[in-house]
DNA sequence: GTCTATAGACTGATAGAC
DNA sequence: GTCTATCAGTCTATAGAC
């Protein structure tokens, strides 16, 4: 069992409550029940409830960017990038109806900051780069069929999917939704 | 200019603020501010803010079913019954970036009581149900090319698509993630 | 149906002792 | 770093007059 910081347990702590509940359905009274220790700590840690919005969104971003680099490092094929990024949000469904991140923050856009909001346009900016370049790659080796649309479409197409597909997931409180939804894409791919 | 039941009113006023804000984004407060009527009489016309929530839903869902029914009336082909649903999630986010309000109450869904999940989940089904047939139709009119998957499935797909393109389009605030993720299917249809 | 007034709980945040 | 104590503001909801 390993120590963890306090500052990491809180960042755990509202990184679970924020994908199951939503940034503004959890209080710094949840954290300070669930972590024990009274809510005037939490604020040492983080001064205002907006401070802790992006320190939550700029470590997801930066642990979702180290696992879409994982992937490319495989040096697969574009259909092996792309299953293994379906999976990557099946998995995150998987462990207690968590949606990703950035869908619990789009969904509460108003909530935050420019400072927050930046990071979140960053994680869809780097998302999006990232499937393009798998589509391109799919140009090259074919493992895609059926390609027809542009990169830059083909990338938006397949992250509204997978966020739209965890969403109506959660919603149902089952993962068969996400299951149907990449099936058609599923096929294309093996 | 017509005259609007109170009621009418506030119900108006409630899904504009859930479908651009949030539903916990907004309280009674806001309502009375807006409409122009004390917070106290509006417990009147909904009682508790669960009752709202219901109402919400509820006329929602009905008037989405009527738009469904609306396109299926036409009798057209399968590919231009599912242009025309791109373009009902299209013009919702036109006019002041407002999510369908179902893609609002998932996002929340713990906020919820049973009654008003159910009737979330009953808009789900019949999306789905009603794109299934669109797609069972496909199969038969041979409007939409290189079907391979299960009308279910595509079903799926497609609401996730769409639901997802929203949301990302309206944390980006801009239509373009949208029209971009409908793209390659658009490209099928034409 | 709408009003004034208020209850009671909860929110994020601060001051200051240890 | 964590604590106790407290703040001012907000929330949903209710009582009772008109």
């Amino acid at each position: 069992m390993v120590v963890m910081p306090t500052k990491d347990q809180l960042l755990d702590c509202a990184e679970h409550f924020a994908r199951t509940r939503g940034f503004d359905a959890f209080s710094y009274a949840d954290l300070s029940k669930e972590i024990g220790i009274q809510k005037a700590s939490i604020h040492y840690h983080f001064a205002t409830k907006a401070d802790l919005a992006t320190a939550l969104i700029e470590r997801y971003a930066a642990r979702f960017a180290d696992d879409l680099t994982r992937i490319s490092d495989r040096r697969g094929t574009a259909a092996e990038d792309l299953k293994a990024y379906l999976g990557l949000y099946k998995e995150a469904l998987s462990q207690g109806s968590r949606i990703c991140l950035c869908v619990s923050f789009s969904a509460a856009r108003d909530s935050f900051d420019d400072k927050t909001l930046a990071h979140l346009n960053r994680f869809h900016r780097d998302s999006l780069a990232w499937l393009a370049r798998v589509f391109d790659k799919a140009g090259a080796d074919a493992s895609i069929p059926g390609l027809i649309a542009d990169p830059k479409d083909e990338a938006h197409s397949i992250l509204s999917l997978v966020e739209g597909a965890q969403l109506i997931s959660r919603a149902a409180r089952s993962d068969a939704p996400y299951d149907h939804a990449v099936q058609p894409l599923l096929r294309r791919l093996s």
